[in-house]
DNA sequence: ACATATGGGACTGAAACGGTCCGGTATATA
DNA sequence: TATATACCGGACCGTTTCAGTCCCATATGT
């Protein structure tokens, strides 16, 4: 569930870098900036835009760009654009939904829900904006600029302890 | 990254069924009950044992208990345990760390951290005991007894909240 | 001793992952 | 209009991981 895989790391590195320098840009050249494979970047980025995460202009001085402003976009909607829906057990699929033998089962299927809300709500909670610029990532228990602050401070009330 | 394997899903079927039933039970009769195939469910609890979410007992009268209450057993460490650590980024490791060539990219590999920890927080504030008894699973503070649990089994199936 | 039950690991078929490549289509510019 | 540019949609392939099974060693209660 929890590894993360490498296409998602390169989406998360695209996303970022187009969230850093706006305007559109060509697959090639965030390839070379990234130092991510072309081949693979591009598939990348046709994900992202497929997912709507970044728009795309085809043609001559075409490129990609990001759909909206880098603090609109969560980075879950960077990852499930590669990756597809969060954690998703088969039970929660449409098909073999409500179809449990043992209580106690689907009673833990059914908070299996719980579990990816809680995935997908840390998630949506950290913009491409927070992943843009790092200065101010470092800080993340200690000072945060007006916007992250914000977030930050729902995300962050009920524990702090991360043993 | 966030797709749950089936692996996973097992262990939290059957570290939930150990939590709801309190005592030592051997992995024949957890897979009969939990209807998972034996030789799987044994391999799931054997990880389950190596990381320390149950204590195991060999030899006749053996079997698998949680190692501690269901309360204090996070949900991150039932998938860590099937898993591995949660969410590593390739940067992440002792390896190739502090080795990024683009500045942009170092500064974004280091806010994956960022992404890790509030993972790991949304998973370390489920317990074992909120996907045990999903009646009372919005009452996290709340402790419950192995006793109070087969009572709560009966009553407590239905608070399914999909948010 | 003997039956029971976990520990550790080898093994296999199936599926997903990472990466590449190609033909098709849209578009800016000369 | 012709042409170069750049995205779109898949097909393809080698490698790795996943799911599941099986076997033998070891520990333990009767």
């Amino acid at each position: 569930m929890l590894r993360i895989s490498k296409m998602t790391d390169y989406a998360v590195v695209l996303a970022s870098h187009l969230a850093a320098a706006d305007g559109a840009h060509a697959a090639r050249d965030l390839a070379l900036q990234t130092q991510i494979p072309e081949p693979t970047a591009s598939k990348v980025l046709k994900k992202l835009a497929r997912a709507g995460v970044v728009i795309s202009q085809r043609g001559a001085k075409g490129g990609y760009a990001l759909a909206r402003r880098p603090e609109q976009i969560g980075i879950n909607e960077v990852i499930e654009a590669i990756e597809g829906p969060i954690a998703v057990t088969e039970c929660s699929d449409e098909s073999t939904d409500s179809f449990c033998e043992y209580e106690t089962n689907c009673g833990v299927r059914a908070n299996w829900q719980r579990i990816n809300l809680a995935v997908h709500r840390a998630l949506s909670e950290i913009s491409l904006a927070d992943m843009a610029f790092p200065g101010t990532a470092e800080l993340v228990s200690i000072a945060l600029s007006g916007k992250d602050a914000e977030r930050m401070r729902d995300a962050g009330t009920q524990s702090n302890d991360v043993h």
